[in-house]
DNA sequence: TTTCTATTTGACCATTTGATCAGATTAGTG
DNA sequence: CACTAATCTGATCAAATGGTCAAATAGAAA
């Protein structure tokens, strides 16, 4: 009774464990042998639920990817500039540190070529980017922001979010720290903030 | 006569074989044979010069390394700020255009944790980045630039700029284009050095 | 030429690993 | 209970792969 141990669950549970070995190992590096075990499970289990680790691989970020639809679908656009910047920018440091093996596993993927992603990247992220960056040609239309490159103002703001998952060991070298908590996300999410309002002209509240 | 093939210059082939496999493939995912298919030499070949593939690999990040070393010791710090910023720009830009490979498999060996590069990280990377802290704190303290974090402003040069080489897959899809070419490349950087003057209350000579 | 060393290479090996399969066990249904 | 379908799993395999080795070749020095 109550083991809740049916199918539904335990795939959730080979999925969560294998997205942490294809994160730390890449997907050639990663071994179903370790998946299974981590998971409590024999390997032939494993590959009965999935049948090879490439169908594992697919499920894993198809996983990932419809978690990050739904966080920045959410995403309410109507907001004044620095409201909306404010927004996206918790919301992506937010999902950086709860599951920054989502974002190292992205990045992997991404740096390979995306072998795996093409059709997402052109069916999900591209409409979702070619809205972003009319509601930035608008607020430049409207004169709300500073006139500047769209397309490479949400890189930048993907860049900089990103980064402090997947360059996570070299940051806390370098910052001297043990684990990125919730300080850390708080002060940088002020910081990029503060730092993309500056850029674009857009007056911090405090200051005005 | 005159082949220069020497086994100086066999290694340098190997080196540079082997640099785009471990980018493309990962380190796990890199097969000697491939590499020594590449090179047109039998596998044996190449075990005769690196003695395991990890040796291989370690030899590979230590050129990639110490060519950005080079490159970075350059950069005369006595400038004015916006100089600087130029500079340091135009430098990592050119690098990501020039080399993307070397920053992808940078990427991949810091997103796992970087466990060849312990040394480095600390001797050679942490010098540099606290000499590029004080520069930044001496400029806000002389009012030159606007008081900020100077570590997560590093952080933000550093991201945006490498994520033109590691995301470049996306970034071609997004933009609808088919290569990092030259203007690109200017237009980038040009880009990147308005923005951040812009933050730091930087202005730009043209509309001083 | 002779000798010694460095380099090259085909053949081979031990191990790892993703995947298969047949048989056992469990769960659901009438 | 009887019956069927789904799930589980130990045993096993075929292929791939990093690495070894002895023999061959080239090169330099005497």
């Amino acid at each position: 009774m109550g083991t809740l141990s049916n199918t539904h669950a335990l795939q959730d549970r080979l999925l969560t464990v294998a997205k942490e070995e294809f994160a730390k190992q890449g997907l050639k590096g990663a071994r179903l042998q370790k998946i299974a075990d981590e998971a409590q499970v024999p390997k032939a289990t494993l590959l009965y639920h999935f049948k090879s680790k490439t169908v594992l691989y697919q499920r894993v970020l198809e996983t990932i990817l419809s978690a990050w639809d739904e966080g920045f679908e959410e995403l309410t656009i109507d907001a004044e500039p620095e409201i909306f910047f404010r927004r996206l920018i918790d919301t992506k440091i937010a999902s950086v540190r709860t599951d920054p093996l989502a974002s190292k596993l992205f990045a992997q993927e991404i740096i390979q070529g995306a072998p795996h992603l093409d059709a997402h990247l052109s069916q999900q992220v591209k409409p979702w980017f070619r809205q972003q960056v009319s509601i930035l040609e608008q607020w430049m239309d409207e004169g709300k922001i500073r006139r500047t490159d769209p397309t490479r103002l949400i890189f930048l703001i993907w860049a900089t979010t990103q980064h402090y998952a997947d360059f996570q060991a070299q940051v806390l070298t370098l910052m001297n720290r043990q684990e990125f908590d919730a300080e850390l996300a708080t002060d940088t999410s002020t910081f990029l903030h503060e730092f993309i309002c500056n850029s674009l002209g857009i007056m911090d509240p405090k200051h005005r």
